[in-house]
DNA sequence: TTGCAAATATGACGGTCATCATGTATCTTG
DNA sequence: CAAGATACATGATGACCGTCATATTTGCAA
């Protein structure tokens, strides 16, 4: 085991397993930003949970500022792609549920990052408005209305709810509260849809 | 000036002024916080703020965690007390406004610091949960409904789209996309109300 | 096969932070 | 008026952070 970590770590990478590498630390830093908060969480740690240590990061990354934009267009781009597959329902019921409350590394990054990205600079700004242009496209997709306009308007309203909501029911140390929150706000989202 | 300056900071200060610097923390910190976040803002910083060094916090709180919960506690009082004398349109004109998005520092905590409080210890969630509590009951006698239980409920929702709809039109770099976000949350809370 | 570029490890630097120890001048109590 | 308590300043400590310099090892191109 220590033999083969010894090889593994003084054997060259290869093209191919540097890319693979830098996929691990922008995964690695979605999720922990996400559970740590973008000034939670250090290069370091982050390399670590990657498998590197944090000399190699500058060779990925100009900064810890561009792996914090990079790392929340991932992550909402692949809330679009989930939300993309399901039905106005289904979406209320997963995003509204005690598993997104418990999972935070996996869910809404703005729900887990969202007081933190007005005072981000440019970079992060830019991504984030980005990413979330793409999935209010993608929930006016999935919300009922009679014109393109009207539905776009439903998607933000939609998805304001669903954020507060989240915020609201995880700030909250009382699970009967938490649960009373997100039972009201998706009832008052289906109600309206 | 400087003579001044010398004697004032010579002088040793009363209980009622030390009460009044024990004050001046507080205002700062839920000021400041509010502004750069819960670990964007060092103690040092607070105490310079509220014209102090930084040697004598521990006299007046006995941890910044302390510090943390108190200026929430405070923080959320006053916004329910200026909700109390408001009625619901008025408050959601007031909540989803440019001003409100311009002005951090004397807005609501939710909004500026929801998503850094679940990532915080028992202290701050319990004195947070506390404050909401009390916003919760002061809404749900701003909201129209037949019972209180509904009006509860009504309560809960039009907060989640009232804190929702800010956190995203803040982390949006486009401010015609933030001013889009909040009509269309003012349009969906006012024509359920 | 040889030389260069790339990827990563190790280590260091300057800065910031929360907290505590100590000194000192003044208020306050007897 | 004397003596102790108090409020605050100064300064130090140890930890952590982002970033960079350097060395080493190896893939890769000529």
């Amino acid at each position: 085991m220590t033999v083969i970590m010894y090889l593994v770590k003084r054997m060259k990478v290869t093209r191919e397993q540097a890319a693979a590498n830098r996929e691990r630390i922008l995964e690695a830093a979605a999720k922990l930003f996400r559970e740590h908060g973008l000034d939670g969480i250090g290069v370091a740690d982050l390399m670590k949970s990657a498998g590197l240590t944090h000399g190699g990061f500058y060779g990925h990354f100009s900064s810890k500022e561009e792996l914090m934009a990079r790392a929340c267009a991932r992550a909402l781009e692949r809330a679009a792609q989930r939300w993309s597959a399901r039905t106005l329902p289904e979406l209320v019921q997963s995003y509204l549920s005690r598993r997104h409350i418990e999972n935070p590394g996996t869910g809404c990054a703005l729900a887990t990052l969202g007081s933190e990205i007005p005072r981000q600079g440019p970079v992060v700004r830019r991504a984030v408005t980005e990413g979330l242009s793409e999935m209010f496209e993608v929930l006016a997709g999935r919300v009922p209305g009679r014109s393109a306009r009207a539905r776009r308007k439903k998607a933000l309203a939609v998805y304001s709810s669903l954020l507060g909501a989240l915020v609201l029911a995880r700030a909250v140390d009382d699970p009967k509260l938490a649960e009373e929150i997100l039972d009201a706000a998706a009832a008052s989202i289906l109600s309206q849809n």
